[in-house]
DNA sequence: AAATTGCACAACCAATTAATTGCATTATAT
DNA sequence: ATATAATGCAATTAATTGGTTGTGCAATTT
């Protein structure tokens, strides 16, 4: 059992229920209505989500309510960080290659 | 077969290649030297890779140099957003109720 | 107290995955 | 021309996944 957050999100139905649960907290079975899917498949998803340390749950009676822990959300954001990094200076490269190429071009109009 | 970006990254292997790769583009070859799996293996990952349409190659004789398509990692970023847009607006209500209980601090201490 | 509701867990099953081994193909080196 | 290197593709296999149905338990409702 793998079981991290990159294969937690993987699963669209997954992602789905995280987009419903950053909201506001629901119930499996209010979660199950979104979906043509049993109940019990949600609770499945739920628990590969609760592993991944992804929800907060707070029992109300014999209800649970899920929500969406979002710290555990920004792991991905870490993760891209260093792409980000990458293409804001690709960026920052192909800007100055521009203005270099602008500057050549001014000066050739200037000399016409 | 599904086949999006967020398969794609749900395996370790694969997100390690995409690390590599992010920086230079590298052969099949090379890449497999970083790991103890076989060549096939990572020829699979980067088929699979390539089908999600996060990679450029170019070929250079009987080598095929593959590298990271950044735009295409742009798209889980697009799909965090809506939940960076809730965590800084927890984070500002909070500001808010921190700065509201500071200024009731304040007042109280004013009056004794 | 009995029926119902909300939920988790287990057993099972079909589909998918990631890996391996064994080719075939094209480009380079000898 | 022949051997070798770099790569992709197909078949096979074991493990994993996502789903189903059935069961049990605790909290409500009647």
């Amino acid at each position: 059992m793998r079981r991290d957050i990159f294969q937690a999100i993987a699963d669209p139905t997954r992602r789905a229920i995280i987009g419903l649960i950053a909201v506001q907290a629901m119930t499996p079975n209010a979660i199950a209505e979104h979906f043509n899917t049993s109940r019990q498949a949600i609770s499945k998803h739920l628990r590969i989500l609760s592993e991944c340390e992804l929800l907060q749950q707070e029992q109300k009676g014999r209800e649970i309510y899920y929500q969406l822990e979002l710290n555990k959300m920004k792991e991905i954001d870490q993760w891209l960080a260093q792409f980000k990094a990458i293409w804001e200076n690709r960026f920052n490269e192909l800007d100055s290659i521009l203005a270099t190429l602008k500057n050549k071009t001014d000066e050739n109009e200037s000399t016409v």
